[in-house]
DNA sequence: ATTTATTTTTAGACAAACCTAAAAAATAAA
DNA sequence: TTTATTTTTTAGGTTTGTCTAAAAATAAAT
């Protein structure tokens, strides 16, 4: 139905609008790493297949059929995603890439069963919810680890980055995606928190890497 | 490292070869549904970078490195052809156009954590072989069912179609791949077969169905 | 309110992979 | 050995998705 690359930038106006409702040539030209000529030229192409609203200069959003194009993307990225770590032992940080191709084939039937064999999974390894076959799906009420106050239980629900060195980091903390944990104490100095994980040991971590820790009240 | 056009014409090359050492430009275009002068076009190009031998009317063979090519996209598309039927019981005839678009995923790891996962397996659901990661594979001594001798007991080891009619056709004859049977009786008159299978009940097939059947003396 | 800077669009080009129509080469038939 | 047929290649075009360079629109700064 849709080529790759104009799954690409569908996928990429839905991400871009979770942050601001109209989004620009130039910022799709950042996160498609394209020039943005060629986004102007592709915003025209999908505005005719009536995919996006677009007004030159004014930015671009999906209509509702975009909506659920892209939706349905993201179901087989995060889908596909969960295959790899759940029965290839792949690592969390070595998905995303290989999703990238997967989420293109197009076989609606592959998708579902594929979804059927996982078990209906909800959300992803990184903690991204997985949209069902209908696109819809649970949003969690999650929260950045770092705007939390002390001594509230919470547990990880998902995580800000994908990269290497933060599974790395995490496995080392001993954290995961379901770890129990409260905030012990917050230092003004550097932002760096105390925290309680698993009602036992205390560890302590960066601002950094507390800001792109997300959490959900338990 | 090929695109998927690319990756389509030396798969075509590697399976005409099967039947004769040059493969015509016109076999190509017939396989590929393609007009022969894009053939031409193609031709050039693999031979620049040296996935083919080709001069102008002499007709076309892989390289090398084609072969290696090649046989590494066979691999993928018959991992990914059993990973569908033995895990998300697609039927026999149903895996072959999904797997024609998971066979260009370009990730080894991800083909060769495959292979781990399903335990290595030898055939495809077709009863076709799997090359191993160094291309490898195991050719299997099979001949047309319609070439066997009475009285020989033989198993099912491959089936020369893939099309839902045949699929249909052998469930109701209770043969699978792997079956055994012993041919009982040939009849000159219209060349089908009455066959002993499983040391139990006699079926009839007919001369077509025959054909496309192979097996392997046992 | 101008000037300056940034963002976005146009204009023109290019590579990949396909096409049709016509020419040329190879084969087969007379 | 000509002539006819089939196969293959060339020539010229199209679509998709990208690019650079330059122009135009918008936003920011003086
Ligand atoms: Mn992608
Ligand atoms: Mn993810
Ligand atoms: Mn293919
Ligand atoms: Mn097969």
């Amino acid at each position: 139905m849709y080529t790759v690359a104009e799954e690409n930038y569908i996928k990429a106006v839905y991400h871009l609008q979770q942050q601001q409702e109209m989004v620009s040539t130039n910022a799709l030209s950042a996160e498609l790493q394209t020039r943005p000529a060629s986004v102007t030229d592709m915003l025209k192409k999908l505005k005719s297949k009536r995919i996006v609203s677009y007004e030159p200069y004014q930015g671009v959003k999906l209509s509702g059929e975009g909506k659920k194009v892209a939706l349905a993307i993201i179901r087989k990225h995060r889908l596909w995603e969960y295959f790899l770590v759940d029965k290839l032992q792949f690592g969390w940080d070595e998905v995303h890439e290989v999703a990238e191709e997967l989420e293109h084939i197009s076989s609606t039937k592959l998708v579902d069963k594929l979804d059927a064999y996982l078990g209906f999974p909800k959300f992803d390894p990184h903690g991204d919810p997985i949209p069902d076959s209908k696109g819809r799906f649970t949003a969690q009420t999650q929260e950045q680890l770092s705007c939390v106050a002390p001594d509230k239980t919470v547990e990880i629900t998902a995580v800000g980055s994908q990269s290497t060195e933060l599974l790395e980091l995490l496995k080392h903390k001993g954290l995961q995606m379901g770890t129990r944990l409260e905030i012990k104490k917050i230092f003004e100095f550097d932002g760096s928190l105390e925290l309680k994980i698993r009602n036992q040991q205390v560890i302590t971590i960066s601002r950094d890497l507390a800001s792109v820790l997300f959490v959900k009240q338990v």
